[in-house]
RNA sequence: GGCCCGUUCGUCUAUCGGCUAGGACGCAUGGUUUUCAUCCAUGUAAGAGGGGUUCGAUUCCCCUACGGGCUACCA
C-alpha cells in the first residue's frame, strides 16, 4: 500500500485559531491512525499578508497540542522546502504547461477594469463570470491576436495566468465526508493561477506541491469545498490523479452568526485561540488556552468533539486514545457551534485526571512566584483541594489559606454563625484542643465530636465558628483535615485571633 | 443575486427503515458532604415544514423554509 502522506497548510496571516487547531488535529489523528506522514507547509503566497510570528505561532500552537508535524520547515523529509514563498521557483513551469496543452491562457485586465465590469453586470441584475461567457469579450490570449500578445508580453505588461475552465461538463465529485457531488463546470469561473506579483494563487500552488510533496490525503475546513471542482480540474489537466478530500464542518460562534473567526478575539469571553497572541501591529493581546490555564488535552479532546464523535457514550479521550478511534467517515457534515461551558467542562474532567504530581509541581512553582515557602507536605495539600480546582491556579487560591492565617472574614458567614455565647465556646474548645496529644485528624475529629455531644448542642455551635476561623469563609476541605495540616499551634492560634477580633 | 453544502433537545451529538428517539454540557430538584465544591440520583428538552416511496419513515427521494460557506491578482 501506498504511504499515507497528510499535510496540514495553514497560511501566515496571524495566529492560528481553534478552528485551525481543529483541522490540523483530525490531519494529526487520520495520518497517525494509519501510520502516514503529517507534513506542515506553509502558504505564504500572499506577500501582502503575511504576518511575522505568525509561522513561529502555528509551529508552537501544534506542540503544545502534542500533534507534531513529522515534515515541514525545519525538518525536511526529502520533500522541502516547505514554505510556498521558498517554492516560488517552482510553479510558473507547470502553469506554462496549462497554456501549452490549452488548459490556460494569459489574461491582461487590470483589477479596475474587472471591478468595472462586475459592477456593471451587477447593476443590471447579472452576474460576472470570467469564464466562456465573456472571455472572448475581455483582454486576454484567448481574444487578442498573436502579435498583440507577443508584444504585450514583450513589453511586460503585467499578465496573469488564468485557467480556461472547461463548458458544458458535469464533474462528479466525491468527498470522503459527504459522498458524492455533482457539479455544473459552466459555472465556474476562470480562477486566477498566476498572478501578476510574479506567485502562484491558492489554487496552482496547492495542487503543485501538493502533488510534487505526494500527499494521499486533503483533509480541510469546509469553506474549500467551492473550490474542489477547479482543483480536480488542475489535476486532470496536468495528467495527475487527485488525492482523496474530506471537507471539514466548519465551526461556528456559539452566539449570533456565522464561523468563528480570529476577529472573534476576546469578544465573546472565552478565547479563540490555543496559545496567547500578541498582534505585532496594534500591541494588543488575545489570551490563549494555555495561558488561561487549559490543559492542551482537554483542548485537544473538546476539539475532536467538535464535528466528530466515536459513536459509543466515551467522552474522555486522550490523545492516543483519539488515534485508535479516529475515523473520517464519522465527521459529522453541519457545522459546530463551539461551546464555552463545555470546553471549561473537558478541562475539569482532564484536570482531575492529570497526575498528581504535575499539580504538585505547579502549587510549589506558584507558592515560590508569591514569594511563600511552607514547610508542609505539597502532595497533601493537592490531595485535599483538588476536586475543587478546574485550572491550576484554583490549588493556589483554594489552600491559601493554609499558608497564610485569614486576616478578614467573611461578613454573611459570621451573621450566620457567631453568635452570643460563641467566644465562651470557642474558650472551651480551645482547651480540648490543647488536650490533644495525637493530632492526626481522625483523633482530633473524635474527640472533638464528642466534645460536642457532651455539651449537648449543636454541632454548628461549634464547626461554623471553628471553619470560620481556620478558613476564614463557610467554605473548603474537611476541617479536621485542616486542623492536621496546620497544626496544632496554628490552630488554637486561629481561634484566639478570631474571637479577639469580634 | 448566483453556486455549493447542511438541518435530531438551548448546545455538542447517537440512530446507518422497526423509536418508549439514547448520551453529554447547561439548567432545575433531591441526596452525600453537619460548610462549599466535588460526587450521585432524578427531572427538563429534539428529528424545520410540506409532499412522495414503503406494511412502516428521524432514517430514502422531491419541494419550501432556515442555517452555513464560496463568489478577490486572500488563503
Amino acid at each position: 500500500m501506498k504511504n499515507i502522506r497528510v499535510r496540514f497548510a495553514p497560511s501566515p496571516t496571524g495566529p492560528l485559531h481553534i478552528g485551525g487547531v481543529r483541522t490540523a488535529l483530525f490531519n494529526y489523528l487520520f495520518t497517525k491512525k494509519n501510520n502516514g506522514t503529517f507534513v506542515l507547509r506553509i502558504e505564504d503566497t500572499d506577500q501582502n499578508r503575511y504576518v511575522p510570528g505568525a509561522e513561529d505561532y502555528i509551529i508552537e500552537a501544534l506542540n503544545w497540542c502534542n500533534i507534531p508535524f513529522d515534515e515541514g520547515p525545519g525538518k525536511d523529509g526529502g520533500f522541502g522546502p516547505y514554505r510556498q514563498s521558498e517554492r516560488k521557483h517552482l510553479y510558473k513551469k507547470y502553469a506554462d504547461q496549462l497554456i501549452e496543452n490549452g488548459n490556460a491562457y494569459y489574461a491582461f485586465d487590470t483589477s479596475e477594469e474587472l471591478r468595472e465590469h462586475r459592477d456593471h453586470h451587477e447593476a443590471q441584475g447579472k452576474t460576472f463570470i470570467y469564464n466562456w461567457h465573456n472571455r472572448t469579450k475581455l483582454n486576454n490570449s484567448l481574444s487578442l491576436s498573436e502579435n498583440e500578445i507577443q508584444q504585450k508580453i514583450n513589453s511586460e505588461d503585467p499578465y496573469v495566468i488564468r485557467f480556461k475552465c472547461p463548458k458544458d461538463e458535469t464533474l462528479h465529485l466525491t468527498d470522503e465526508v459527504r459522498g458524492d457531488m455533482k457539479i455544473d463546470t459552466n459555472v465556474l469561473d476562470d480562477k486566477i493561477l498566476f498572478k501578476s506579483d510574479g506567485m502562484p494563487t491558492y489554487h496552482l500552488a496547492n495542487i503543485v506541491d501538493d502533488h510534487l510533496m505526494e500527499i494521499t490525503h486533503v483533509i480541510r475546513g469546509e469553506e474549500w469545498l467551492p473550490s474542489l471542482a477547479l482543483h480536480v480540474l488542475l489535476y486532470k489537466s496536468l495528467g495527475w490523479t487527485a488525492p482523496s478530500f474530506s471537507h471539514l464542518p466548519l465551526i461556528l460562534k456559539p452566539i449570533g452568526k456565522g464561523k468563528l473567526s480570529k476577529r472573534d478575539g476576546d469578544k465573546l469571553g472565552f478565547p479563540v485561540f490555543p496559545l496567547q497572541w500578541k498582534d505585532p501591529k496594534t500591541n494588543e493581546t488575545a489570551s490563549g488556552y494555555r495561558e488561561d490555564g487549559y490543559l492542551s488535552e482537554a483542548v485537544v479532546n473538546m476539539l475532536a468533539f467538535l464535528g466528530w464523535n466515536p459513536g459509543t457514550e466515551q467522552e474522555l479521550f486522550s490523545l492516543k486514545e483519539l488515534i485508535n478511534e479516529f475515523d473520517l467517515g464519522k465527521v459529522n457534515k453541519a457545522g459546530a457551534k463551539f461551546d464555552p461551558e463545555k470546553t471549561k467542562w473537558f478541562q475539569q474532567q482532564h484536570f482531575q485526571q492529570a497526575d498528581i504530581r504535575l499539580h504538585v509541581e505547579q502549587l510549589k512553582q506558584m507558592l515560590s512566584n508569591n514569594n511563600i515557602s511552607t514547610s508542609f507536605d505539597l502532595t497533601e495539600i493537592v490531595n485535599l483541594v483538588k476536586e475543587r480546582a478546574v485550572f491550576s491556579k484554583d490549588l493556589l487560591e483554594l489552600s491559601m489559606f493554609l499558608f497564610i492565617a485569614p486576616s478578614e472574614y467573611d461578613e454573611k458567614a459570621i451573621k450566620k454563625a457567631w453568635k452570643e455565647d460563641t467566644p465562651t465556646l470557642m474558650q472551651e474548645l480551645i482547651k480540648v484542643i490543647n488536650d490533644i496529644i495525637d493530632f492526626s485528624s481522625d483523633n482530633v475529629s473524635n474527640i472533638v465530636k464528642i466534645w460536642i455531644k457532651s455539651k449537648e448542642i449543636g454541632f454548628g455551635k461549634i464547626m461554623m465558628p471553628l471553619r470560620i476561623a481556620l478558613v476564614g469563609s463557610l467554605q473548603g476541605p474537611d476541617i479536621f483535615e485542616i486542623m492536621q495540616i496546620i497544626g496544632k499551634e496554628e490552630t488554637v492560634h486561629r481561634i484566639e485571633s478570631l474571637v479577639k477580633k469580634l
